[in-house]
Formats: structure tokens, sequence, C-alpha cells
DNA sequence: AGGAACCCTGTAGCCGCTTCAGAGTCAAGC
DNA sequence: GCTTGACTCTGAAGCGGCTACAGGGTTCCT
């Protein structure tokens, strides 16, 4: 089948299936006369398994990781445990996470019920301030190094001025 | 104080600080005659103000508006109201979908007790078919259009393998 | 005077795509 | 055969929110 109709049978976009190739993900299919791409069953099936990945939201490079223990059928797959309970836990921490973030909002919310002046809004006068609504949201969630693009989702600043000072 | 001293102040990378100048969230601070940036207390105001709601996850172009508002001090602040609600159902959308995806891993996760060879792992098996584990986790979270570094996290595909043919 | 610790600008990289520009290919209808 | 329109191709750039260099300049302390 050509690129478009792999797309509507899987439902990922055209340009993702380019995206994964390019990544390695897929490997190169073969080409019509024309330089189309053609597909076969066993991409089809590739596909679907990279895009369940993605919807359990791992990355592409963890994905790459399981692609390979199905290749080596024999290996051991305990590496394929570790790296889901990986995931788990990054999933648990994140809704925790996310909890007190949700928690910080909603008491910041309670600070202006009615819609009035700027100037006397709870809302942006506790955004001023540093402690109450916002500390429960600090430390922990392992910054992975690296990068900062968030997902599962940015563990921001810690937010605490220092009296200044150089010691 | 210089940039440094305003990093330590707030808690902010030295970079970020430059960031959000060039961003135009910080206005450009006065220059020393060896061309160091000199911030005052409002800056670092300001400062404390930008990181405190990206520690509630908001994007910049909100930020942007809190403090376009912040600086018209007569206006009405209805729309600050409609802008946390908006990041309140974020977040709680975003719950709901983390808690759907926490399930769906754990459910994964059951299908391989104890390692064994790939080929037999139930894992691998059920990452290779579309319904079941991942059933959960389809459909809402609107997904904002434009680009797709999900922040407050990813919703990706949809997937469901029609049955091919060209309608 | 020398060296450490800071500061400057500018650019590139991270992730997982998405979107665009500018061109080519192919099937259907006239 | 010729046009139309739907598809496909490549390559590069853009999103968000930073982070991390490289290659220099400035200040401060000894």
């Amino acid at each position: 089948m050509k690129i478009g109709e792999l797309a509507k049978a899987t439902g990922s976009p055209v340009e993702t299936i380019r995206f994964y190739e390019r990544e390695g993900l897929l490997s190169e299919p073969e080409r019509t006369s024309g330089n189309y791409r053609m597909y076969g069953a066993d991409h089809a099936e590739r596909l679907a398994f990279i895009r369940n990945c993605r919807t359990l939201d791992m990355t592409l490079s963890e994905i790459r990781k399981l692609l390979s223990f199905k290749e080596a059928p024999a290996a051991d797959c305990g590496d394929v445990n570790l790296l889901l309970d990986a995931q788990i836990d990054r999933v648990s921490n994140c809704i925790r996470d996310m909890k007190a973030l949700e928690t910080s909002l909603k008491l910041l919310r309670t600070q202006c019920v009615k819609a009035s002046a700027s100037k006397d809004c709870g809302i942006l006068q506790g955004l001023c301030e540093s402690t109450s609504f916002v500390a429960a949201r600090r430390a922990h969630s392992g910054r992975r190094t690296g990068n900062g693009a968030g997902r599962i989702p940015p563990p921001p600043p810690t937010l605490t001025p220092k009296t200044k000072g150089t010691p």
C-alpha cells in the first residue's frame, strides 16, 4: 500500500510515518517506479506497535529499545519489564504532581470570586507573592537532565527568594 | 543587582532570565559601562511573578496576558479568572487522562510477571495488538492545534486500524 | 600582573512531531 | 491527449521553554 493508505489504516498522519522512517523506527520501504513508498503488512504491524507505545507516552528511544527486544526473540525480556515499570513510575509521579498543581490553582482561584478592577484582584496579587499558592509544587519529579521540553510535565522552577548576599 | 544575583535571588537560571528578556517578558534593564545588565527590585518582582506562573504551568503567552492585566490596574479582571479557569480545566483533564494511562500501563504490566524469552513476553505481544491495553486513552483532551510538543501531556494518536480500502 | 569568577552575544540542541514550499506522479474524466 | 485534482516526493523550518555550548570581554581579589 501507499503511504496514504498506511496512514488511513493506522490513523497516523503521513508526515509522522515519514518522520519515523527518518528516525530509523520504520525501515525504508520499497519504492515504485515513480518513487512512491510501498508498504506491506509488516510495516503496518510495526507502525501499530510504535503508535501503541506512543499512546502509552513512551519516548522514541524507549520504543527503539522495545523494538530491538522484539527483534531478538530469544533474549530475556526482563528489561522490558523494567522499562515498563519506569514508565509507570513516571506517570504516577506526574499524577501526584499534577494533583498538587490542581490544588494550588484552585486555591489561587478562590482569591477572586467576582470580577473587579485588576489592581484589587486577589489572583494577580497572589501571583506576586511567593509562598502560599505555589508551595505545593516543589522539588521531586526526577528532572531528567538534558532538555527542558517537559513531556509528563515540566518540573520547573524552585522559587524561594533567598536573602541575597554573596557567601 | 547583576544578573547572577537576580538569578540567585529568584532561583532562576541566568540563561532563563536572558531568555525571558528576549521573549519580551522582562524589559531590558540598564547596562553598566562594561555592558552588564543591572536589575532593580521591580525586575525581581516581575520575574518572581513569571516564575510563579510557570510553576503553575502557564504558557508564556498566558503569562504575557496576565502581565498586561497587571499593567492596566483599572481594567476588569474577569479575564484573569477565565484564564485561570481554563488552566484548571487543562490540568484536571490532564489528570484524568494520566490516570487512564496509568491504568493501561498497569494492565499491560500484568501480562508478563516473570522474565522469560522475548518472543513469549505478554507485554511485547500486548503492544502489537490494538484494542485492550491502549483503549482507555482515546479521543478527548482537546488537541490544541499548532504544534505537538505537548506540555500537559501530548494528546497523541488515535489508533484503530480501519479495514483499509479506498472509499 | 595573573587568574578565577563572573558577564556578554549568538547559535544550536532537546522532543515529537507539524507545516510549509516547490516540485513530481498518477488516475479519472472530457 | 489533456486537464484536473488528489496524491506523493524532498528538504527545511517552526513549535515551547528552556539548556548548553563557543568564544570572547569585564571585574574582583591576591
